[in-house]
RNA sequence: GGCGGGAUAGCUCAGCUUGGUAGAGCAAACGGCUCAUAAUCGUUGUGUCGCCGGUUCAAAUCCGGCUUCCGCUACCA
């Protein structure tokens, strides 16, 4: 047999010409938190992301800035993406870029094997075309058939291009579709995509001759593969697709297909849910098991845009509220699948009344007790009261929400318990009954039940903030007795009582300082 | 135009399937407490539930019409 069958999560590779702004890192921490999630299940994780560097676009950028395409590229890669992901903190396991020799090779001999499976034929592209901008006009881009920009009547111009028979590949998404519901979530973006397959589909022209910054189709190098017909192909290529099954990259891919949650953004939903399954089911290659569509970020009622200059890059909100905020934020407060409006209040409202007040606050006066009452050392076991209960509770339904890509729902669960620990400290009063020298058993009761409670908190929300929790743990006294808290595992997280006596507690700086 | 989704407290939203005096969190006001990051605990107010009409003893909830916002209606990525 194989090795375990990893847990494989992708996020879409991002077009390298444009700037990160916190609409991509919304998708990647989305994807962050999930596979850190599943990590703490103790499940073996590939976590994909990467860059989209072909096509004309870039082309042009590159020879606007006097370099030549993969110059820009990987000037771009090495001091914009790369930099910026690892300043939010992204663990992922591997970054695919579309001009890498491993994807090039792969995706040409895929087209091969296509083509020899029958799929790919010579056809014309035919579409209105503006000799102003020299480019084909979609149809949004004409005004009573006229181009927008030059106000020009377009002309009907044919380019041979090469096609892939998209069309015969419906009635098989369809089945699909509907026998799988969880194949493409949330439920509205599933009908959208079966609507429009029962609206019928054409063909899909998959190479383009006009420029040349693009995978050369194999059998006619004077055609470059259409831009998404590679870039789809990374989730894929990565991962060794194609390779001999006894050969490194071959067993890569035997571990990791199909990817268990491609994560997109619902306006490329439907290259993710139509064409690229259709391109595995016309290589015999398995589907992905679920696409999942998650909203817009919105400011001011509108989506973000640059045009509009509404859009934010991660350094402006992470500079002020810190990486772990900006990570927590943006899960917790939109449900993950609808658009979420975006404001400064909103997210110094949450800081401040979630972050500080309630578990920053909490780890805050249990710190200070613990130094206060029992000279900085956890006291001796207690059997939790009716906080053991509750975390059982609160670990069964945040993993099922986690789970189920619904963030906001397990970051809730976590988030009441949290308050509940808070209600029980204020419960007992362990301040009160500290005045009292022959209650000290009691006090230490209290105070060991709140400092495995904040254990517990910690091991949960360490996939969404880890920085911060790493602090944490390390304050009362876990990593030198229990290990890394990563590699604390969701399934004994509920245990109670794991958290040993004689922990050395140490008070650092407040998690969450307030904020002006 | 067609299909789909939304319009409910100052803000973000739940409730609508299975009609019965309108809910949560945050923000606000007043009081208590002190272990804590002026933290926290308790109490309190707030709404012609987008508009018009219908069914009903009773409608935020069902039905019809309307206004308005948004998404999809294929090859920019």
């Amino acid at each position: 047999m194989s090795a375990e069958k990893s847990f494989y999560l992708t996020t879409p590779i991002y077009y390298v010409n444009d700037a990160p702004h916190i609409g991509h890192a919304y998708t990647t921490v989305a994807g962050d938190v999930l596979t850190r999630w599943h990590r703490q299940r103790g499940e073996s994780v590939w976590f994909l992301t990467g860059t989209d560097e072909h096509g004309e676009k870039v082309m042009n950028t590159a020879a606007a800035n006097n370099a030549s395409p993969q110059d820009w590229c990987d000037r771009l890669v090495e001091e914009s993406w790369k930099p910026n992901w690892q300043a939010l903190n992204i663990a992922n396991d591997d970054f695919i870029r579309t001009t890498e020799p491993r994807h090039e090779e792969r995706v040409q001999k895929f087209m091969t094997l296509l083509k020899d499976n029958g799929y790919i034929y010579a056809g014309k592209f035919e579409g209105p075309y503006c000799i102003g901008c020299e480019e084909f006009k979609l149809p949004g881009d004409l005004d009573e058939g006229k181009c927008k920009l030059h106000g020009k009547p377009v002309e009907m111009l044919s380019e041979d291009n090469w096609f892939f028979k998209l069309s015969a590949f419906v009635p098989q998404l369809l089945a699909h579709y509907k026998s799988k519901p969880e194949a493409c979530e949330p439920a509205s973006a599933r009908n959208e995509v079966i609507a429009f397959l029962e609206s019928g589909v054409r063909d899909l022209s998959i190479s383009r001759s006009t420029f040349d910054w693009g995978i050369p189709v194999p059998w006619d190098t004077k055609q470059v593969i259409y831009v998404w017909f590679d870039a789809l192909l990374n989730y894929a290529t990565a991962v060794g697709l194609g390779d001999d099954p006894d050969s490194a990259g071959g067993k890569k891919f035997t571990e990791t297909w199909p990817a268990d949650v491609h994560l997109v953004g619902k306006d490329i939903l439907r290259f993710h849910a139509v064409i690229w399954p259709a391109m595995l089911m016309a290589a015999n290659v398995a589907v992905p098991k679920k696409v999942f569509a998650h909203g817009w970020l919105l400011v001011g009622g509108e989506k973000m845009s640059k045009s509009k200059l509404t859009g934010i890059s991660p350094s402006e909100i992470t500079d002020h509220f810190g990486v772990d905020a900006f990570r927590y934020y943006f899960l917790r407060a939109i449900p993950f699948g609808t658009d979420g409006s975006f404001s400064w209040e909103d997210m110094s409202a949450r800081y401040t009344s979630e972050l500080a007040n309630d578990f920053g606050n909490l780890a805050s006066r249990l710190i200070a007790m613990i130094e206060k009452y029992c000279e900085g050392v956890i006291p001796e076991r207690a059997d939790g009261d009716g906080l053991a209960p509750a975390l059982k509770a609160t670990v069964l339904a945040a993993d099922k929400a986690m789970v189920a890509l619904d963030f906001q729902g397990g970051i809730t669960s976590i988030m009441e318990f949290c308050k509940r620990v808070n209600g029980y400290v204020t419960e007992r009063e362990p301040w009160a009954i500290a005045k009292d020298a022959a209650r000290t058993a009691e006090l230490n009761e209290v105070l060991y039940n709140t400092a495995d409670a904040i254990r517990a908190l910690a091991v949960l929300l360490h996939p969404v903030m880890p920085a911060t929790t790493q602090t944490l743990w390390e304050s009362i006294g876990a990593e030198s007795t229990l290990g890394k808290i990563g590699e604390q595992k969701i399934s004994e997280v509920s245990n109670w009582g794991v958290l040993p006596a004689g922990c050395k507690v140490t008070k650092g700086a407040v998690l969450f300082p307030r904020l002006e």
